[in-house]
RNA sequence: GGAGAAGUACCCAAGUGGUUAAGGGGACGGUUUGCUAAACCGUUAGGCGUGAAAGCGUGCGAGGGUUCGAACCCCUCCUUCUCCGCCA
């Protein structure tokens, strides 16, 4: 959610700066509404203020023995108008609010307006390996490995869903473990959350209204509206819902590794077959609350810290810079983790780091008293995956892959699957 | 799943239709003091909206309703607790 008053102040300027992520926002109707709004309020508060002016007098009377039945009258058209005032002002403040939590967030200054094509290189960090031999795609080496069953996982649940069995499921665990430990290490806090929230939390994150069709519901639609979160960040960033926290407690660096579940409507074909993009996924999520002047060193130690997992793990990889129309609309700035994928000769996102500024903060109303000045102000939040896992084996498996189908395991791994060097068929 | 009870500020808690939402604890400030404690005095409803400001409005879990007037009466929902049932 934008600020209100900003764009009321300096509409020509947001107008710009939406224009640089691809929406184009008509702010005639919000000024107009948003003035019609205030009009309103001041006409009801001048009414209010004098029925609880009389209605303080009319014990008083009565007490004095005298008649308030003129006083009552008069009180009851008051009331009515006040009643119809109200409606009017609640169509109002529903249209720009409406209007308002549509509006994808700024784009912070550095980010280049365009799409994808207009993504900046940051850095490139390893290389590409050389094969002398016809390299596998992931998805026929861990079949053949016996490493993740996609046949049966679709009998259970649907195509975009797999299992992880045998050395895979090791493998999986050992990934998760691995990205956990040098968290803990990092001093950030573990969380394990509830794999359902409820609407709250997806509108806070930005993701509602606009993308409930990319979830799943749970539950009986005459229910409580909730859903299985496609990201730990949707509950992250629901944590703090209307509170003030204090400065003393910010920064607050938080991890958590959870499932991940999402519709991806629509087919992605045979390119993306295997790991790539499913239906459930799991994923070790970073999450930081701060004061809005720490927002861009956090999102720096952020990126390098899902970075430093990568190299970690000596996978080849680069970090792009994301064009305004490429960030998820919450975002203001966000970096990629792209690692490199033999099969499909590309770069594939492993890990977004992200500033939302106080986008995500303002529409669930967390903020924090600032110090010095004693005043409330949002806190932001920047959010980093490290890592989901899905993305991550099918680069290890390729990247490492031996001659005879065999994979060598990254050496960070081993010590999780019992010194385990190669998986063998 | 069934039955019942509750939700008031940092915490405990009184308040069952009327002017200013008791009281206590804690915290903070002060007096006193070599220092600490005690005692005593004082402050402790913030936030939000509106406004140039003074002010005004709003706020008793959330949202509606009744009323000249609602913490209080009515409806819906959320959360917590107790008992019963079921269960890893």
């Amino acid at each position: 959610m934008l600020d209100q008053v900003y764009i009321r102040k300096n509409p020509e300027e947001v107008r710009e700066k939406l224009l640089r992520k691809g929406f184009d926002a008509d702010f005639g109707p919000f000024l107009s509404d948003d003035q019609e709004r205030r009009r309103l309020i001041a006409e009801t508060e001048e009414l209010k203020a004098e029925r609880n002016r009389v209605s303080a007098e009319i014990p008083k009377l009565k007490k004095a023995g005298q008649d308030v039945s003129a006083e009552v009258e008069r009180m009851r058209d008051v009331g009515d108008k006040i009643k119809s005032l109200d409606a009017e002002l609640s169509a109002v403040n529903s249209r720009i609010t409406k209007f308002l939590e549509r509006l994808p967030n700024l784009p912070a200054d550095d980010v280049v307006a365009g799409g994808k094509e207009n993504n900046e290189v940051m850095y490139v960090w390893g290389e590409k390996p050389e094969f002398d031999f016809a390299p596998k795609h992931h998805v026929d080496l861990v079949t053949d490995l016996h490493m993740i069953d996609y046949e049966r996982g679709a009998k259970l649940s649907g195509s975009g869903f797999w299992i992880y069995k045998g050395i895979g499921a090791r493998l999986e665990w050992a990934l998760i473990n691995y990205f956990m430990d040098q968290h803990l290490a990092d001093g950030y806090e573990m969380m394990l959350l509830p794999h359902v929230v409820n609407y709250d939390c997806g509108y806070t994150s930005g993701q509602f209204p606009k993308f409930e069709g990319d979830i799943f519901r749970v539950g009986d639609p005459s229910d409580t509206f909730r859903f299985l979160i496609p990201t730990a960040e949707t509950a992250l960033a629901g944590l703090y819902q209307n509170e003030i926290l204090a400065e003393e407690d910010l920064p607050k660096k938080i991890f958590a590794y959870t499932p991940c579940f999402r519709r991806e409507a629509g087919s992605h074909g045979a390119e993306e077959r295997g790991m790539i993009r499913g239906h459930q996924f799991n994923k070790v999520e970073m999450f930081q609350y701060v004061v809005p002047a720490d927002t861009e060193q956090a999102l720096e130690e952020l990126i390098e810290k899902a970075a430093d997992l990568v190299r970690g793990l000596n996978l080849h990889f680069r970090v792009s810079k994301l064009a305004a129309e490429d960030c998820s609309a919450s975002m203001e700035k966000t970096y990629d983790i792209e690692i490199w994928i033999p099969s499909m000769n590309i770069y594939k996102e492993v890990s977004s780091a992200s500033s939302a500024g106080a986008y995500q903060a303002r529409r669930g109303n967390v903020r924090y008293r600032n110090k010095e000045t004693g005043k409330v102000e949002f806190v932001h939040t920047l959010n980093a995956s490290g890592l989901a896992t899905s993305r991550v084996m099918p680069a290890i498996v390729e990247q490492n892959q031996n001659a005879d189908g065999s994979v060598t395991v990254p050496e960070v791994l081993r010590p999780y699957l019992g010194g385990l060097e190669v998986i063998r068929p």
